[in-house]
RNA sequence: GGCGCGUUAGUAUAUCGGUUAGUACUCAAGAUUUUCAUUCUUGCAGGAUGAGUUCGACUCUCAUACGCGCUACCA
């Protein structure tokens, strides 16, 4: 029996180690996010390392993409790929002499083997062997170090045959687990097969073996990571114990995974599809298919909101607080708070936090964002104008997306007229009361909202006129429809000519 | 099939054996806003099931059900 229920005393070094497959999945900024508070809040390191292994699924620019991203969102490495740091190279693509050595310490103590059965061969065993598992059962029926002499193993070598090393598991052992998210875990290594670690054919180490060796190199204290890693965690603890390290081994903790918003299993990229929601925190290109998959950031998603919303699938700061900035986030994180259950990943909630950070966001950074895409539509215009219309509007969008499509009328003139508005407003003598205000309008001198607003009130009152019948049918007439900020907001933000304008084209086009 | 993990309202969660089971989102109603949105108030709605331990269980144990993950020369 074998457990890891010791105290953890060395510095908090964590890690986030993505695969460079596609884009970063949103269950993995969440890990990273997870990782990176971690640290944080125990004044550790947070280091980015790139798990590029398998180099049949490596996709160009995915590395960069998650670097991007990462950025984005606010994590900050404190080593790692495109930093640097002393426990580098931090991609596993160029520590492959460091895994040979492992290997070799593996292969002279007896703890692994070579296996030169071919994918075919282990293709029809499995076919005729139910519930196949290359391990203590069967490996010595198959073609292997153990089961061959030195010299027929060195032959094959010596002429080139592939093989594979493989992790020689002893039957019988209970594994305990002691996981800080889900406290003890028991597994049999009955029930393990023997891994491979390493593959000639390309001279890399598979996952369990590299992740294993550079915990232990970059001095990992902590391996926070998906829940679809608990199954191996026990061939892990297997291989830092083969390799003599068992009392430096990080603690393990276990994350919940992310669930698809609706129907069963974990959230994939599909369901960004099928709902037309991004799962990706940027917008990703697959540079051979040539799809467009949407990010949260072109959709208009702030990232400071989208952690938040992140940062709460999961874990909770132990009270009612759900809104915090990533400070306070990495003040208030504990692992101890973090929940066993998967996730569902509700959109509606993210699109709330999403809102509530609009708002609380200051006018010019907003206007900083909202500004190239105004100027995307051809409009020219100044800073402070947009700030301005930012002022007036932003607490009325739940996305930056939205900014445009519903303040555009600040910028040009409407095109058409909202049906349903104008059956409301602009009807009975509707025109007739804005010609007469038309010509009112034109004998103010100041469009001061305040100044104006006084000024039309009187000039209702006097005549007699219903304050909403004539307030919205200008509405109607200035913006298109019956939306939109406080009316007198509108008119000094246009304008007296650029007003005056509009009234003249709505009445002529509407009479 | 085997192994493991999980299960509080529609969703995210609080509760470390004793509560009228709290909060937020969503939804509904009302108020405010002479438009729309915002905002405010109120409301709807929950411990998967069955045993056991206990004076007392959402909380501990076991079983069942359901869900999920892993079971590759992928991570």
């Amino acid at each position: 029996m074998i457990d890891n229920k010791t105290e953890e005393t060395r510095p908090v070094r964590v890690r986030f180690a993505p695969s460079p497959t596609g884009p970063l999945h949103i269950g993995g900024v969440r890990t990273a996010l997870y990782n990176y508070l971690f640290a944080r809040k125990n004044g550790g390191d947070f280091i980015l390392r790139i798990e590029d292994t398998d180099t049949t699924r490596f996709v160009p620019g995915a590395e960069q993409y998650i670097v991007d991203s990462l950025k984005w969102l606010g994590i900050e490495c404190d080593e790692g790929i495109s930093i640097g740091g002393d426990s580098g190279p931090y991609r596993q693509s160029e520590r492959k002499e460091i895994y040979r050595e492992c290997v070799k310490i593996l292969l002279d103590s007896g703890r692994a083997y070579i296996a030169f059965d071919t994918p075919q061969e282990l293709e029809a065993r499995r076919a005729e062997i139910p519930n196949f598992q290359y391990d203590s059962t069967i490996r010595m029926s198959m073609r292997n170090s153990l089961t061959m002499s030195k010299n027929e193993v060195k032959r094959l070598k010596d002429s080139g045959a592939q093989y594979v090393v493989r992790m020689l598991i002893e039957p019988g052992c209970d594994i305990i687990i002691n996981d800080i998210i889900r406290g003890e875990v028991v597994v049999n290594s009955s029930v393990l097969d023997d891994k491979v670690l390493y593959k000639s054919a390309d001279d890399m180490p598979t996952y369990h073996m590299a992740n294993v060796v550079d915990d232990h190199y970059m001095q990992i204290s902590h391996v926070i990571r998906g829940e679809e890693w608990l199954p191996s965690t026990p061939l892990h603890m297997l291989l830092y114990k083969a390799l003599g390290w068992f009392d430096t081994m990080p603690k393990f903790a276990h994350l919940p995974l992310l669930l698809k918003p609706e129907g069963r299993g974990k959230l994939s990229k599909r369901d960004g599809d099928r709902l037309g929601f991004p799962v990706f925190p940027l917008e990703w290109k697959d540079p051979v298919e040539g799809d467009i998959w949407p990010g949260f950031r072109e959709r208009g998603y702030l990232p400071e909101a989208l952690l938040n919303f992140l940062v709460l699938l999961g874990w909770n700061p132990g009270n009612d607080q759900e809104l915090m900035s990533i400070d306070e986030m990495a003040s208030l994180f504990t692992l101890e708070k973090c929940g066993k259950a998967g996730a569902r990943f509700n959109y509606t909630k993210l699109d709330w936090f999403n809102h509530e950070y609009i708002k609380r966001k200051p006018d010019h950074e907003i206007a900083a964002l909202f500004a190239p895409v105004i100027a995307q539509h051809g409009v020219d215009i100044s800073f402070e104008r947009v700030v301005k219309v930012v002022q007036m509007m932003k607490e009325r969008v739940n996305f930056i997306t939205e900014l445009w499509a519903k303040s555009k009328f600040f910028f040009v003139p409407p095109l058409k007229y909202d049906e349903k508005s104008l059956k409301k407003w602009w009807k009975d003598k509707a025109a007739e009361t804005i010609s007469e205000l038309c010509d009112f309008l034109e004998s103010q001198n100041s469009f001061d909202s305040v100044i104006l607003e006084q000024a039309v009130m009187e000039w209702i009152e006097t005549r007699g006129y219903a304050v909403g019948r004539v307030v919205n049918a200008l509405r109607v007439a200035l913006v298109g429809a019956a939306v939109g900020p406080k009316l007198f907001l509108i008119t000094e933000f246009l304008g007296k000519e650029e007003t005056l304008s509009r009234v003249r084209r709505a009445l002529s086009m509407l009479s």
